[in-house]
DNA sequence: ACGGCTTATACT
DNA sequence: TAGTATAAG
């Protein structure tokens, strides 16, 4: 039987694939004499040769590294190969490693949910193709394993002699032992190792990834072993990776919080943070981020691939360091030409090939930091995006002369007509945001498995057409206009809750307890949840009594919400209406007192903890106020 | 005041 | 909402 688990449960098999030192790639698949030498790619030779944004493999052996300048990367190593970036109006132009990032995109989303992290990073959710391969053959029978998956990386295993590494990872993906969740790892890691095979096939591109049972710990697993190799991670090595791993690594905090984590709370390791409650943590960071952090010392991490193989935003930027920095605004104007140039480019480009508009456009601008005493920055100013470079031209120069009419006010002083020297602007850029879908040109059906073919569909003629069709009396009445059909702005609290709430398949500890829980616990009906309790229950909780009715009665709520929740009593469409109203459940959880799953039995409970906490909340309550301390509930 | 350029997200 | 700040690579 189909079986369903909530996708904040560890039962879901995500991937996190890394591209290798991509840029460099693409310049050598570009040149293919370039391949195996220590190269790098640079941009702007002019200053110090240069600085340098990827480098290969043979180049880091040298000692080099990103953030070097083209000149120190040649002192450590002489035989270096420098590639420049592609220059466009006077600016770096990526549009060439964007588009082969999406060679690669398109390459996995045939195999299961996509989600572009950047440009050269993608997770992957392949819970349901590694059930499935598992469904119908276990890895226990399968002979023919092929080598890509034999050189996988087992965290955990240990291989005496790297020669037997191979024999032994065959071993640990076929051992008949395995528990369901290791099977399902190696089905994983077997697809992934696929997955690899037809990026390189594909794209002449290698990469390296991670399988696990959640994206932080599946980014993690993926940087652990490059290139061009993948790491799996199963749960049972989960406490000793994090246990020694330094704190500043994990991804979300190499900056500021990561450095208040150690300068305040003196934790340097993942490890560490366990001996902090999440109350101490949710007092000191915020509600969100503590919970956040309490989990992710646990290995726990509900977040969703996101499904979305597509940018929510374009954007187009310059900096003019130090002395180049722009003093009049015809400069200013010039250089905002070329961005808006670019930026339209890519929106138009964008709409033909995935029929969709940006709404809104956004100018950023810096002034130098140093020496002046006020702190105030150039504010960022958006407003109504219109579509052609002329417009967009238009528009951002007006921003930044709203902004830059706010900076002098606030700054301090007099305006000398349009020279001069009270402001010089050190960084300048464009954003188009807040795409949707044009409803004229969408297909109705479900746009994420198509997203991956926009590069090879065409028919710009008609799109534009289309867009300007829809647009055309309206450019300032915009909003009069019928709003597109399938907008989704802004996901909120709600949306989230259900997501995490109503859902699908999968395999889970905690149904399986409740299915001998109820057989044991004489009543499976709700109305005899009152049911009197012996002591025969506690054969499963260790020494816990499931005596008092209220607990019990809590409990077999608990067990309908999560059945509720996988469709097991109702059809998973109906959990959806179930969220916003609820009409169907007989409980809410909020209802439930945390305290009822101290009663259940202690393998499961972190399991459940995690599933009852929506993965976020509104952050109401100031941080460290008295309010949130006193309420906030007690565990150990 | 240089590592440059992009993106995403959380907070307010 | 718009605007700011933080983070990553």
């Amino acid at each position: 039987m189909p079986v369903a688990t909530r996708e904040t449960s560890d039962a879901r098999i995500i991937a996190h694939v890394d591209m290798d030192c991509f840029y460099v790639q693409v310049e050598q698949r570009k040149q293919p004499s370039l391949r195996g030498l220590p190269t790098a790619v640079i941009q702007y030779n002019s200053y110090k040769g240069g600085a340098l944004i990827a480098v290969s493999y043979e180049a880091r052996k040298y000692g080099v590294k990103r953030s070097m300048r083209g000149d120190e990367a040649q002192e450590v190593c002489p035989q270096i190969q420098l590639v420049q970036v592609p220059v466009a109006r006077g600016k770096a132009d990526l549009n060439t490693y964007r588009n082969a990032g999406s060679e690669v995109v398109s390459v996995l989303a045939s195999k299961g949910r996509c989600e572009r992290a950047s440009i050269d990073e993608v997770y992957m959710d392949l819970t349901e193709a590694a059930e499935a391969m598992l469904k119908e053959s276990s890895p226990e029978n399968l002979d023919d394993i092929h080598e890509e998956v034999l050189k996988s990386h087992v965290l955990g295993l240990h291989v005496e002699d790297e020669r037997d590494a191979k024999r032994e990872v065959r071993k640990w993906l076929c051992r008949s032992d395995a528990d369901y969740h290791d099977k399902l790892l190696a089905c994983g890691a077997i697809i992934v190792a696929e997955l690899r095979m037809q990026v390189l096939k594909e794209t002449e591109f290698t990469c390296s990834a991670g399988i696990a049972h959640n994206k932080m710990l599946a980014k993690l697993a993926s940087a652990m072993n490059k290139p061009a190799q993948q790491t799996i991670v199963p749960r049972s090595s989960v406490k000793g990776l994090l246990e020694s791993f330094p704190i500043k690594k994990m991804k979300q905090l190499g900056g500021k919080l990561g450095s208040s984590l150690q300068s305040d709370l003196g934790v340097n390791t993942v490890g560490e943070l366990l001996k902090f409650s999440e109350e101490k943590l949710q007092q000191r960071y915020g509600i969100n981020t503590g919970t956040w952090l309490w989990n992710i010392a646990r290995g726990i991490n509900g977040e969703e691939v996101e499904g979305r193989l597509l940018p929510k935003s374009h954007g187009s930027g310059k900096t003019f360091p130090g002395p180049q920095a722009l003093k009049t605004i015809s400069s200013v104007q010039h250089w905002l030409n070329q961005l808006c140039e670019e930026l339209s480019e890519r929106l138009q480009s964008d709409l033909d090939q995935n029929k969709r508009i940006a709404r809104t456009l956004t100018l950023h601008a810096r002034t130098y930091k140093g020496d002046s005493d006020s702190h105030k920055n150039f504010p960022s100013k958006s407003c109504p995006l219109r579509y052609g470079a002329a417009k967009i031209q238009e528009d951002a120069i007006n921003l930044f002369q709203a902004g830059l009419r706010e900076y002098i006010g606030f700054h301090n002083n007099k305006s000398q007509g349009s020279q001069n020297s009270s402001w010089g602007i050190t960084s300048l850029s464009v954003g188009a945001s807040k795409m949707v879908n044009i409803p004229s040109l969408q297909d109705s059906s479900c746009d994420l498995s198509r997203q991956g073919d926009g590069l090879t569909e065409e028919s710009p003629l008609s799109s534009s057409q289309a867009f300007h069709s829809w647009n055309e009396n309206g450019t300032t009445e915009r909003e009069a206009q019928p709003e597109p059909k399938r907008i989704h702005a802004i996901p909120t609290l709600k949306a989230v809750v259900k997501k995490n709430t109503a859902k699908e398949k999968g395999n889970c500890s905690i149904l399986e307890l409740f299915k001998n829980y109820s057989d044991q616990c004489t009543s499976s009906e709700k109305q005899h949840a009152t049911n009197a309790q012996t002591g025969k229950t506690s054969s499963i909780g260790s020494e816990s009594n499931y005596n008092s009715d209220s607990t019990c009665n809590q409990v077999e709520s608990l067990k309908e919400i999560y059945c509720e929740a996988i469709g097991t009593n109702n059809r998973g469409s109906s959990s959806t209406q179930a969220v916003e109203g609820r009409p169907s459940w007989s409980y809410r959880m909020e209802e439930i007192d945390p305290s009822v799953v101290d009663e259940l039995p202690p393998e499961i409970q972190q399991e459940f903890r995690a599933w009852l906490r929506p993965l976020k909340r509104p952050n109401v309550v100031k941080r460290g106020s008295i309010i949130t301390h006193y309420f906030s509930g007690n565990k150990n």
